[in-house]
DNA sequence: GACGTCATGTAATCGGTTACATGATTAA
DNA sequence: TTAATCATGTAACCGATTACATGACGTC
């Protein structure tokens, strides 16, 4: 049986160490939320499952009248993870709002369409600020794939900046030229 | 009322000539895809609410018995594509498996990282030539809204692609030194 | 006659979000 | 005492895909 997308974080979440619902919901809110999100509605069933299937195993550690319940993997469940990390199928998907409208922007005006670029560069440029915040925090951990995958959230985000910056150039060029 | 994400698609696509729904999914398919795509479920259906609202029109081409309905956009079709053009959210979002993959490769082999790497890297250079095909038909048009994006697809490919390069060297590197 | 393409549509299902409900603990 | 955070969960809904059903037209 395969693994579902929210199946494979949290598998990969508590990998490292033990987990609740609610610290995987925040890890995913922090961590890998830029290229792979999950909500309450898909972790809390997908957490029975997976126990059900043996790939985790849930323990009670409840505090007073406060439940809590922490899981971690079990040894089918790391057999799981890397057989799908190593499997070849790999899933990239892009959602561009601000794409769509360029590709249209045959039905805008140049206002319209220099404001789709700038709108998009600040996105970048804010993601960029974000992700250089945490980066020294992520650099600090033994372990380098977050730190990687931070990485090329940085230069995912310039790229994406540098390119509106020259599409904004270009537009003006042509406009003096014209 | 808002526009729903492939009714954006639809009306983008038809203000610049009136076309089928078998029509939209082939364009779509050959287009908009890489950063938003549409199938039949969803095509039909919006079609009819879209003709419903006023925002598009039908008429019948049928050939013989072969039914065949041209929609074309309406003004207040064209209203609402540039209001949503000149709007300012734009939803933007990335679903990337490989570095889903890269975040939790503390869990996997040196070799199942490399793998990753080199898929990852293969995709972004396989759309990359897909682009530069296709780019010699998008320049003719007069409407450099296409050329633009599809521009930004070949510039977004060799970015993934130089960075899968880079980290593959950088992994060589550290094993050689260690 | 068989195959590829044109053409429209729906039902089942899936993956996922949002909003809601509930309540305990802790720090200001 | 009040607000923030910790904690678990579900029901309703939405957006989208997949698979299926149906059949005509053109061409080899």
């Amino acid at each position: 049986m395969e693994l579902s997308a929210t199946g494979r974080v949290i598998l990969g979440l508590i990998a490292t160490q033990p987990r609740s619902g609610y610290d995987i919901k925040a890890m995913v809110d922090k961590s890998t939320r830029f290229f792979w999100a999950a909500s309450y509605g898909q972790i809390y069933p997908e957490l029975k499952r997976l126990a059900e299937r043996g790939l985790i195993e849930g323990s009670d550690e409840s505090q007073g009248e406060r439940p809590r319940t922490v899981y971690s993997i079990t040894p089918a469940g790391r057999d799981a993870l890397s057989a799908w990390i190593g499997s070849d199928e790999q899933v990239h998907e892009l959602r561009d709002e601000a794409l769509l409208k360029l590709f249209f922007s045959g039905h805008a005006s140049r206002d319209e369409l220099v404001s789709v670029l700038e709108t998009k560069r600040e996105e970048h440029l804010d993601a960029l600020e974000k992700f250089s915040e945490i980066e020294p925090m992520a650099a600090e951990s033994e372990d380098f794939g977050p730190l990687m995958v931070l990485r090329y959230g940085k230069a995912y985000s310039e790229f994406g900046a540098e390119w509106c910056e020259r599409a904004l150039k270009e537009l003006n060029e042509r406009k003096d030229a014209g």
